[in-house]
DNA sequence: AGACACCATAGGTATTTATCTATGACTGTA
DNA sequence: TACAGTCATAGATAAATACCTATGGTGTCT
């Protein structure tokens, strides 16, 4: 006998003629206003009644007024209708890039720049909740594998078939020495004057290693001596220590500069650059569109030397077409 | 290209079925799970994934983890059905009568009886809000033909056709007079002796004075002086300063009998009941219902001359069918 | 490497839904 | 009392829904 709502059937439409009826307290003028004809408007309430299982609505003098029960029930289609509208609207700016999250994986060397980009963009968009992922380049290799991320920083892109990648930043190699290097003050300094050098080298996965051990190769040097060190910082930190002389990316001297000088030499320094990388396949979070958007605009005000703001604008229209 | 979700197809049957699907991780755990078939499942996921415009569950390891928009979109589904689910219990509540309103039309003698039965059963029912209307005999006939509330309390029902009426408690009319009145210690008093006493009448309409006319009437006895008053208030205070006699429900005496005193008369107390009195065609809020019913059980309890317990048990019966 | 779960898709069907037009009943007002 | 307006019901139909069975792909675990 009592049996409880047909909650099975419920449908929101449902809610929306209703509510609309109990508001202008007339079928008519809600078929008019939904653009309906008035007995479809009745037969709707008919089955909201029949889902409900209790009268709902009662004429009085003309005018459609609730029962008891039809109160409580507008009341909840007023809730259930605001909240799935709150819920479109987070949609809405979800899929405007506005909200949500996305994660971008670096590799090492890229956090010193990175930073410059991410900074104001979440800024911009507090809504957006960014995880930044640090590695190196094997660590971040693997990630990629996995798709574990929606955005990669790396300077040498992996070479998957749906890989799209746009350089963006040019990353200069130079040489360092300890503050008060001798080789400071030597003009038309080369790397030949240095091979006997000791030098503090990441490890050979990494695109800084292997860009300075290809352009030793094309130049025809060995260097006599070398040591391995996971970490750019640990090899500033070394440098500065007087343990020998490194390669780093000019971003990583820049940002602290203690105890350690750029020398200046001969074919130096090295060109290099980051390259966004997404798989093309992957529906990139709207959110971690937009930030590439937001990259693509602020890389003239960023850096002093962008370079890439074409391709990246080209990888974002290349994605387009995947959404 | 930002559309934002197509909610009029929205069912709260699919965000049970989705709920239940991130709630296990599996499809096929949840078509077990709600009697369907795993295909089903994966449809109606397909359906939901249209409505939202975006996707909401991918497959991560053979587990279904929702999407960022997915987790949105169960938080949301968890509150709607709980919403729906408060609603569901309410209407349940509702039907057994132990929550809503209902109205109760009393005659004006009636209210000196009625809360007997209202207060113990709003103590049991804190849910139910009753509105308690009183008026004349007029008064409540006027109310009872526009069907303005679900129970009336008449002494004499109307005979309508749809009208359903059970007596439930006797109300005897007696006759009384002044605190020192001699005629108290008058033995075998009769009306006759009275006839020329002045005697205070409520308005012709009213039951107390029909009762009275009409027992009057067949006594052959007609009274030298009488005098109309409107409220039974009134006539007691009016009988206690020594206006006249009067004739009145013993309820009304028994509440408060300053300055007046019952008379012993021959024939006397008039024999005279309440009815409740309800339309068959209407349909009693559950909580009248439940008034009714509880009415039932305790006039025993309630009162010392209960009348008719099993009349109103044949009304609960009768309305039964009409629920 | 196979076997096994698990999911997606295709294809099918009975039911339900969302609408409409036409029409009849009721009601308040002129 | 007649008219105008409002609602309910009936009857019809195209579309959508809610399911099912069968089958094939894919990833997981042993």
């Amino acid at each position: 006998m009592v049996s409880t709502m047909k909650i099975r059937q419920l449908t929101f439409r449902l809610l929306q003629v209703y509510a609309d009826v109990v508001r202008t307290g007339s079928i008519t003028a809600t078929a008019n206003r939904l653009h309906l004809t008035q007995p479809t408007v009745s037969q709707q309430l008919k089955r909201l009644r029949e889902i409900v299982g209790e009268p709902i609505v009662r004429q009085e003098k003309g005018r459609i007024v609730p029962t008891e029960v039809g109160q409580a029930l507008y009341q909840l289609s007023q809730d259930l209708l605001s909240r799935a509208d709150v819920f479109s609207q987070y949609l809405e700016e979800y899929n405007r890039g506005g909200r949500g999250h996305f994660s971008i994986g670096l590799v090492n060397t890229a956090q010193y720049v990175l930073p410059r980009l991410l900074g104001p963009f979440s800024q911009a968009n507090p809504q957006v909740d960014v995880t930044v992922e640090i590695g190196n380049r094997q660590q971040m290799l693997n990630r990629f594998e996995r798709h574990e991320d929606d955005i990669y920083v790396f300077s040498h892109p992996p070479s998957d078939d749906d890989v799209l990648a746009a350089p963006f930043l040019s990353n200069p190699l130079v040489v360092v020495g300890p503050e008060k290097c001798h080789w400071a003050n030597v003009k038309d300094l080369s790397m030949e004057a240095l091979k006997d050098e000791r030098f503090l080298l990441r490890e050979p996965g990494s695109a800084t290693r292997h860009t300075f051990d290809a352009w030793l190769y094309s130049a025809g040097i060995e260097l006599t001596s070398t040591q391995q060190i996971a970490s750019n910082e640990a090899i500033r930190l070394a440098v500065a220590s007087n343990m020998g002389l490194a390669v780093l990316s000019r971003y990583v001297v820049a940002d602290s500069p203690k105890g350690v000088q750029e020398l200046t030499l001969t074919g130096f320094p090295l060109k290099s650059r980051w390259h966004f990388v997404v798989r093309r396949e992957r529906r990139l979070p709207p959110a971690a569109y937009r930030f590439l958007s937001f990259a693509e605009g602020s890389l003239t005000q960023a850096f002093d030397e962008p370079e890439g703001s074409l391709a990246v604008a080209e990888l974002l229209e290349a994605l387009k077409g995947a959404r």
